[in-house]
Order: C-alpha cells, then sequence, then structure tokens
RNA sequence: GUGGGCGUAGCUCAGUUGGCAGAGCUCCGGAUUGUGAUUCCGGCGGUCGUGGGUUCAAGCCCCAUCGUCCACCCCA
C-alpha cells in the first residue's frame, strides 16, 4: 500500500525545530508586549469574496493561488493567503473600529498555492501587526522601530535592512501609472514578456522586475515621487524625521510597490540577502482604503506582517540560535527494580508540585546503563538514581550529568533541599 | 505554469568500464551483576522513489512518472 505523505509544500514542523519556534514566538510576544498589542485570533477560511475584494482581483494571489473550494451549501470558500482582510473583517464586524483605536497582532498558518523552494512553502505562518483608526505617520513610526526590534532580540539586525517609499494618494498613483504605462508603451520591444503582461495587469510591479534589462529601461522613466499629492508628501517627510530621530537606517526606494492593491501612502519592506531568491522577511504598510472598501465607514489603518519560516531560516543562517534550546527538562530520574519503578514514578509527581520542575522520568524499563544513556540524551543537568537499595535506606543518588562533580547519596528527607541548593530550574526561560 | 539539480538504511552520504548492497551517525546488546557523555566488540536496519525497456546480468544505461530542492513568476 502506498505510504501517505504530507501535501506538497506543507510541513511538519519537528520538535527539535520547535523548540526554535518557540523561542522566536515567544520573543515577539514579548516585544509586542512591551508595544502594548493585543492578540486576535480569526478563522483560517473565509469568504472568497472577503479576498477577492481586498487583495485586488487581477493580483497573482487570487488569480491563481488560492485554495478555493466549495462548501456543502454551495458557498465559495478560501483558505486565508493572508491575514489583514481577516483581520479588518473581523474587527468591522465585532465593532472594534468604532470610535477607537486599536493595535493588534496575530499569527497562524496561511496558505498560497506556489511552486516552494527556499524560504515559500504553500503553507506558510505569518506574524502580523495591524492597527485602526490613527492616521498620523506617528503609529507608521512606531511600527517600523518595532519590527526593528525584533531582529535586534532575534540577532539578525546586523544582515536585515529596511526599503521604504511612499506610494501617494490613490488619485497620485492613478497619475502615475498613465505616465509609466505610456514611457513603457513607447519602449515596448525592450520590455521583457513578464513585463508585457504586467503592463496591461498590474504596471507598477514592473518597477521591481529582476530583469536588468528592464531596470535599465526603467531609469529613463517618470519618478513616483514627482507625482505625489502634497499630504503623501508631508506624510512621508514626517515619518523620515521621526526614524532619523530615533536613529533608524533606512533606505528609500522609490520602486518598491508592494503585491496587494490595498495599500497607499507608506509602504516598507525589511529585506535580507542571506536567504536566496526570497528576500522578504517583513512587510507592510499604509491602507486607509481597506475598511470602507470592505463595507465599512472609513478607518485609517497601517499593518504588517513576517513570514515565520524565513525568519526562522534567518535565525540559523546568523547563528543566533540559542545553545540552551537543547535542555528541555531540568531532572532525569531514572529507576531500578519494580518496586523503584512505582516510586520514582510518585517521586517525580510530587517533585513536579513542590519545585515546578521539568522532570523526565524513565518508562519502559532498560538497565541503568541503558537508563543514564536516556538521562545523557534528555539534556538533564542532573539524575536521580531511585534503586531497591536506596529503597530500603531511604537514600536516592543524585548524580550531575554535565559539568564535574561526583554524585552524592542523600536521605530522601533531604532531596527537595539539596535541589534548590543546585539551583535547579535557573537560567532555562528562552 | 516554466527551467535546472537530486532521489541508495531512521539521518548524512559512498558505490569504479554494468558483475554478491556499503560506511559513518542513531538505536539495541556486551566488555563493566547498579553508572551516561570517551574507547573496544557484536547486532537490528534496504521494494536502491515508482513503472516499463535494453542486457546473460541494471543502484549504474534508455523512456515515462512521482517526489524533493533551487531558480523564474509571485510573495512573507
Amino acid at each position: 500500500m502506498a505510504k501517505i505523505k504530507a501535501i506538497r509544500g506543507m510541513n511538519d514542523i519537528l520538535p527539535e525545530q520547535t523548540r526554535l519556534w518557540q523561542f522566536f514566538e515567544s520573543k515577539i510576544r514579548t516585544v509586542l508586549g512591551t508595544y502594548g498589542y493585543d492578540e486576535i485570533r480569526m478563522p483560517m477560511v473565509e469568504s472568497t469574496d472577503l479576498f477577492k475584494r481586498s487583495i485586488g482581483e487581477v493580483t497573482d494571489i487570487v488569480e491563481k493561488e488560492m485554495y478555493t473550494f466549495d462548501d456543502r451549501n454551495g458557498d465559495s470558500l478560501t483558505l486565508r493567503p493572508e491575514g489583514t482582510a481577516s483581520c479588518v473583517r473581523a474587527c468591522e464586524e465585532h465593532g472594534l473600529l468604532y470610535n477607537q483605536t486599536q493595535r493588534l497582532w496575530y499569527m497562524g498558518p496561511m496558505f498560497r498555492y506556489e511552486r516552494p523552494q527556499k524560504g515559500r512553502y504553500r503553507q506558510f505562518h505569518q506574524i502580523g501587526a495591524e492597527t485602526f483608526g490613527m492616521t498620523g505617520p506617528d503609529i507608521d513610526a512606531e511600527l517600523i522601530l518595532m519590527s526593528a526590534r525584533f531582529w535586534r532580540e532575534l540577532g539578525i539586525q546586523d544582515i536585515v535592512t529596511l526599503q521604504l517609499n511612499t506610494l501617494g494618494s490613490l488619485a497620485a498613483r492613478n497619475d502615475y501609472r498613465e505616465a509609466l504605462v505610456a514611457y513603457l508603451s513607447q519602449n515596448m520591444e525592450q520590455l521583457d514578456e513578464d513585463s508585457k503582461r504586467r503592463l496591461t495587469t498590474n504596471p507598477l510591479r514592473i518597477l521591481d522586475s529582476k530583469n536588468p534589462q528592464t531596470q535599465a529601461l526603467l531609469d529613463g522613466a517618470p519618478n513616483l515621487h514627482d507625482f505625489l499629492d502634497q499630504e503623501s508628501r508631508e506624510h512621508f517627510e514626517a515619518l523620515r524625521t521621526l526614524l532619523d530621530r530615533a536613529g533608524l537606517k533606512y533606505e528609500i526606494n522609490q520602486r518598491l510597490v508592494r503585491g496587494l492593491d490595498y495599500y497607499g501612502k507608506t509602504v516598507f519592506e525589511w529585506v535580507t540577502d542571506h536567504l536566496g531568491a526570497q528576500g522578504t522577511i517583513c512587510a507592510g504598510g499604509r491602507y486607509d482604503g481597506l475598511v470602507e472598501q470592505l463595507g465599512g465607514r472609513p478607518v485609517p489603518a497601517v499593518g504588517f506582517a513576517m513570514g515565520v519560516e524565513r525568519l526562522i531560516l534567518l535565525i540559523e543562517a546568523a547563528g543566533s540560535v540559542p545553545d540552551n534550546l537543547q535542555q528541555k527538562v531540568d531532572l532525569f530520574v531514572a529507576v531500578a527494580g519494580a518496586g523503584a519503578e512505582s516510586e520514582g514514578l510518585l517521586l517525580a509527581e510530587r517533585l513536579r508540585s513542590d519545585m515546578q520542575l521539568r522532570i523526565q522520568l524513565n518508562c519502559g524499563g532498560g538497565s541503568l546503563k541503558s537508563q543514564l544513556k536516556r538521562a545523557d540524551k534528555s539534556g538533564a543537568p542532573y539524575a536521580l538514581l531511585l534503586g531497591e537499595d536506596e529503597l530500603l535506606a531511604g537514600k536516592i543518588v543524585i548524580k550531575p550529568l554535565r559539568g564535574q562533580g561526583e554524585q552524592h547519596l542523600v536521605d530522601m528527607a533531604e532531596l527537595t533541599a539539596v535541589l534548590k541548593e543546585i539551583n535547579l530550574g535557573k537560567g532555562l526561560e528562552n
């Protein structure tokens, strides 16, 4: 019989990896907490229309990358390809945007039907932050500074850079799009096939083409910033001043446009050259029009999302994986003999209650030799050895596994005190 | 959807002009009656991705197919 395997592009995250994931998530949560952001959890499945109306009908995501299916009622549902649309829907649906501001974050799997490659999978994970009800560049700056703090906490600050741009108002962008199309149409023969296609679907996307010839052609194209409206220009200048005063380095990239239709004014991307072709680890921007577009009253909004798999890869590439991730237990309890086995089980229970220790009990028997092998593998710094002799004498052996040090035979009654003395359980939080 | 690389033990990989299916790690046992991580000895472990073809003989050559990785496209 053929073995059933995981679906292409959907990965199991195994124990060795989940330790790193938990470290990562806990760092991010802590930082989000220091900025006063609240978690929101949305369903992974939404009405297909939600994404069509927010991301944009002609984007690749909607046209060919969504997992869409009919449920038993015949309604068209879609596995979410991103989080912003769901977040807006949830907030609007529950009145969270009515006369108030919100700072929210979410984390979870997203789904896009693409060919998998390094840092890109069909089920991938994002952590996103979305803010609502704030118009000014101060909240833009806060989000960007918060993301910068993530990288410092994760030890990858030296291998990421911030790209910053403003798209201007919708009207300004439309004017610019016309000018760009006019210019490129005059030079049609120099455009590659992909760009010709984008000329009719999403002309702004041509700006970040990887084709050097196309990029050369763009050097003579009209500049987006020459088309900016006054308000967007001032917003952008104010944001730059805030970032400058905070001492944050960035690079203005007029060709940074983002793939989703709902962005306007501020857009930014954190990129790295350590992940092959998938250089973007975090991206976001302002989407003041989206809430209204989805049927709510106009509410200004800014947010970003980061790719967890890519950041995990980057932490590894930076050599910033903490080395104490291996240690998952404080104490290993080895037992020899039937009487000791049941006594060991009860002892472990008691120590977990009394001392909040992480204890791995030897189950399944085996020689003391093999039990100590397991103890070593568990990563525990100490082992307790309980055999028939100790049981009869009311004593127990405590044996250091890591550094030097002799094992000691202690009275069972003294055990808690001795364990406290050697300071088990310290410095284990990641 | 397009292009290229790679599929051999649980993992990492050797495998010569086509001639008995291999190593290291892991795991189990022993050297040491109840002492790990070092050393030594032994053992478990295989549809060589799958199907077809060529051949006396295929892990190796040919065709197809699936999977995987990387890149294009797109995106976090």
